[in-house]
DNA sequence: GCACGGCTACATCGAAGGATGCAGTCCCGT
DNA sequence: ACGGGACTGCATCCTTCGATGTAGCCGTGC
């Protein structure tokens, strides 16, 4: 069972030499080459590759907008190829979707057991990257400050209401949207308040936030 | 220029196995072993390792709880090691401080090559958890939708203000924070709030959270 | 100089929010 | 069936918020 890899890369000496990497192993097996990103997207339409090893830099589409648009059709894993480890680009392909991120002067060993890895459905990332991605994530993530466990102690009807909150809604359009009083809304709202332990809808909306609403 | 690691693993028999991996090793030297977390962070501050290979489940103080310790103290780099993938186990430790994050079937060529990674200042983490990490940081992360260019139409203190409402203090409270009237503060929400296209304080709330205070 | 625009500041007033008291409903266990 | 408790619902009253008008301050440019 051999890994179909379709490269794409606009720099042809760069796509070469991918290329030649991984048609030494016996397991993997190149599909297709494609010169930019439109040219990826219509090719793993086209070839379903079991994984796409996509540059970051390329004409017409970039390598972040074609991993979005190939993981969002299911078409293929895709593992992201760049020469600069640029925050910019790891974070951008990551959440468009990306399985790995691999920097090009990876050693071509690697780079064959990163896409064996891709392609087992694990996720595989440049050490010099992973530091910064589990700071991003470290930080990002407020450290969930919030206990969820706090959301126990409301009610159905209050946990609907903090929702609406969580979306900047007036009492008024929360009434609206939940089909009952505007006094209501606002039992609730003083109900829940009572509950988090807080002084006003904005800290409710924070908090929420942070729960992910 | 040997690399000084520090054992935790409170089963004798792993513990044995680790470090029988790691001495085999010609640049990897083990100069302590710890059967709980207190030792661990106590040996960490006596020995000053390179690397502490972490167990998660260990008694009297838990990996991830002596990870934070070592991090905070700046005591060693901490490869965390588990049996189980647990999110809570992994996001626990990242956000602890963790450099890596291994599983415990761990080739022992990986155990190797992921200290010596950390011992690197890089970071390592098993494949088999990677994919779940970028994707609670894809998820975590809300994509930025709002664009940070938006607060380049504010003023400084406008965004100072900004500040404050996404802590959710009340304008009485900005006030005190920022040192001036009430009504000023009622000037520059209402004033942000124009700029950023928002009708409540919540929703300026909301925004500045997801763009990190 | 002085006119102009942007920033900061304050006061006023109508609108929205929040606390509280109370009533109706439902589900327990007695 | 009865009582108690939790949930939901509404109305009243006071507080906070947000829009608006206005004024002082400071820089730029004529």
């Amino acid at each position: 069972m051999t890994i179909r890899v379709l490269v794409a890369e606009d720099q042809a000496a760069v796509r070469a030499g991918l290329v030649l990497i991984l048609r030494s192993a016996p397991d993997i097996e190149v599909v297709g080459e494609a010169e930019d990103g439109e040219a990826a997207v219509r090719l793993a339409r086209a070839l379903r590759p079991d994984v796409v090893l996509m540059d970051v830099q390329m004409p017409r589409l970039d390598g972040v907008s074609a991993t979005r648009q190939v993981v969002a059709e299911g078409l293929a894993d895709v593992l992201v190829l760049t020469t600069f480890d640029l925050d910019e680009y790891v974070f951008g392909a990551l959440r468009a979707g990306a399985a790995g991120f691999l920097l090009k002067h990876t050693e071509a060993r690697d780079l064959l057991e990163a896409v064996r890895t891709v392609a087992r459905g694990e996720g595989m990332i440049a050490p010099a990257v992973t530091r910064r991605l589990i700071a991003e994530f470290a930080g990002t993530t407020p450290a969930r400050t919030a206990d969820p466990a706090v959301l126990e102690a409301l009610t159905r009807r209050e946990r609907e209401v903090l929702s609406c909150l969580a979306e900047g809604l007036s009492n008024a359009g929360i009434a609206v949207r939940l089909s009952m009083a505007e006094a209501t809304v606002k039992t609730h709202v003083s109900r829940l308040l009572g509950k988090l332990e807080l002084r006003s809808r904005v800290q409710a909306a924070v908090l929420a936030q942070e729960l992910g609403l």
